[in-house]
DNA sequence: CTATGTGAATTTATTCACAGCA
DNA sequence: TGCTGTGAATAAATTCACATAG
């Protein structure tokens, strides 16, 4: 196998954590080896699409055969840069903050929140899931922690005060919860999920005319 | 104005609530009017993309002068059904169903979470907000309550057969925040965040080499 | 003069269709 | 024979660039 230099398309690199999933849970149901035929119909992606979206990268399967879905799993993890556990910071202990601290599929992707914080001095010092709460204002302790990825769960209002403060504590990838568009240094990687957004879109599609 | 009939893209239904929410905010901090470009810094969209996106349902601007952040949002709102509130139910009183039913946003769009359901017994009988937990065995009641959107909440090995069950019980639009794929019939549409794959995106484009 | 609205050009992404290999 | 890997074809989305209207 040789690489040839294309473009990585935005759109693959969305489905990869994606396939990831899929592979750990067909392993955990006690399967080895997988089509791209059948990997699609469980992951609701069209086969030629998993095909060409693997082809970036390398050849993965095997002609005749299909994909060793352990060995896949690897792969995709090298791809994307999970085979180390990466530790992340939470901002905002608010409902959705908490829920998110408690989510259990952050673990499948090696993802390990190791820093809450919050303004509000009624939670400060309180934990969450073992977690001690601090005081919004000693971001910078990320820095020396090495912990490069913030999650936003702020209101609105306190969003890009928060991202500035992450970016100024050496953060590099930001998940923002948040409804609203920030700000970045072009070095810093902003990924924002609207997730009532989501919800608003579906009376355009289920109501009739 | 007359009406072109060409293909709305899925991206640009995708962006509306961005621009809806960008001009609710807009209105609220005192501004009345906005240019393409001045919105399209607001809330991180390219202004010739707002333009066309637009153009899709009509001349809402005036040349010269920009949009009536008013007018517009009504058109936008209308595009997408949200002018009349829409009824939701969530299943899985959980940590994230929780979290969800007490998200300011959805209010925003004019989303009313009615019903709550679990299976869990200890659960079933205590409130969320106001709102009872009902057994996810009466999820029939929908129908009578004319609720056409789930939200499943739901860990991964329980997400198919609460869909199921909300198919059943005559619902059309189901938001999946379990990390699976999910099979309904074709008149179904369903909307599916993976909070963890969000996330799991981070390291590749945070990462050097 | 200014900023919209929109065909045309371009870029990006998906699907087809089949050669190539086990 | 069966399924991958991939150029070529197609489709979808974005951006350009400018005529057009206030």
């Amino acid at each position: 196998m040789y690489m040839k230099h294309k473009r990585i398309p935005d759109e693959t690199i969305r489905r990869l954590p994606l396939y990831l999933r899929g592979l750990v849970f067909l392993l955990q149901e006690g399967h080895l080896s997988v089509s791209s035929e059948k990997f699609g119909d469980y992951v609701g992606v069209n086969s030629s699409q998993i095909r060409k979206d693997f082809s970036y990268f390398g050849e993965f399967g095997v002609r005749g055969v299909g994909y060793d879905i352990r060995k896949l799993a690897i792969e995709i993890k090298g791809i994307l840069k999970l085979n180390e556990i990466h530790k992340a910071a939470l901002i905002g202990a608010g409902n959705l903050g908490s829920a998110i601290i408690s989510y259990p599929g952050l673990q499948l992707y090696g993802f390990d929140i190791t820093a809450v914080f919050d303004n509000n001095t009624h939670k400060i010092g309180k934990k969450i899931r073992d977690i001690e709460i601090l005081d919004v204002a000693k971001l910078g302790i990320l820095k020396k922690k090495n912990i490069q990825i913030g999650i936003i769960t702020v209101p609105r209002n306190a969003a890009q005060e928060t991202a500035d403060a992450l970016v100024k504590a050496g953060v590099t990838g930001i998940l923002n919860f948040s409804p609203c568009y920030i700000i970045v240094p072009k070095n810093v990687k902003v990924i924002t999920i609207d997730i009532a957004g989501y919800l608003a879109r579906m009376p355009y599609y289920i109501t009739a005319g």
